[in-house]
DNA sequence: TTCGTAAATCGTCGAAGGACGATATATATG
DNA sequence: CATATATATCGTCCTTCGACGATTTACGAA
């Protein structure tokens, strides 16, 4: 090992990456647009829409929520996720810039 | 299987989600920088770049290939690394429209 | 408080990803 | 042909991912 310098990963491609491995799963993928689409939020419909095990789709969400393109809030006894439209827009701007 | 109606990932959601597979690696991430900085080809000055041994940037380079991101041509004994403009702009027409 | 619904968390399992060294393949050159 | 270099492929080892059911947590309503 050690050849030249440049172990650094680079800040940026890590920051790409993650947010690219939140979308590699077209289950992920389908939840977006389908948050884009209803500009309001949405509750456990996603769980009808998408054909996972409740725990499965929780799980999405919080990898979608965690990589910042979506935002969940509670409502009572369910949660409104929406879109992150400034996450998606980073992103967008990220692959963009390439 | 078979709860509701649409188990159908909707073509569109994979083809967006394995593109973004494809990114989903600060390494893959890099190596598309690079190729997108030298307008012609790289050879084995990747695996230079990249601290990881050849066959793990072999098998990067791969999955770039895969996905369409990136074409290799054989040049003598080496291979002329290139980006595919067509395939990096169709990932790039696919999440704009997100 | 008790009940019902929505969501998160936990534990488990099998599949896939990512890394490596070793080896195989291909090609230009001596 | 033998050698040197560049890539690809193979086999192995861990880790992470993705799915599930079961359980827990949180809240509103009866």
């Amino acid at each position: 090992m050690s050849k030249r310098t440049a172990p650094q990963p680079l800040a940026a491609d890590e920051e790409l990456a993650t947010l690219a491995k939140a979308l590699a799963h077209p289950a992920r993928v389908r939840v977006l647009r389908l948050l884009a689409r209803r500009e309001g939020c949405i509750g456990c419909d996603i769980v009808a829409d998408l054909e996972l095990a409740q725990s499965t789709v929780s799980e999405h969400l919080r990898i979608l929520k965690a990589a910042g393109l979506v935002e969940g809030e509670v409502d009572g006894p369910r949660i409104c996720y929406r879109l992150s439209r400034d996450g998606l827009a980073h992103f967008k701007a990220l692959v963009a810039a390439l």
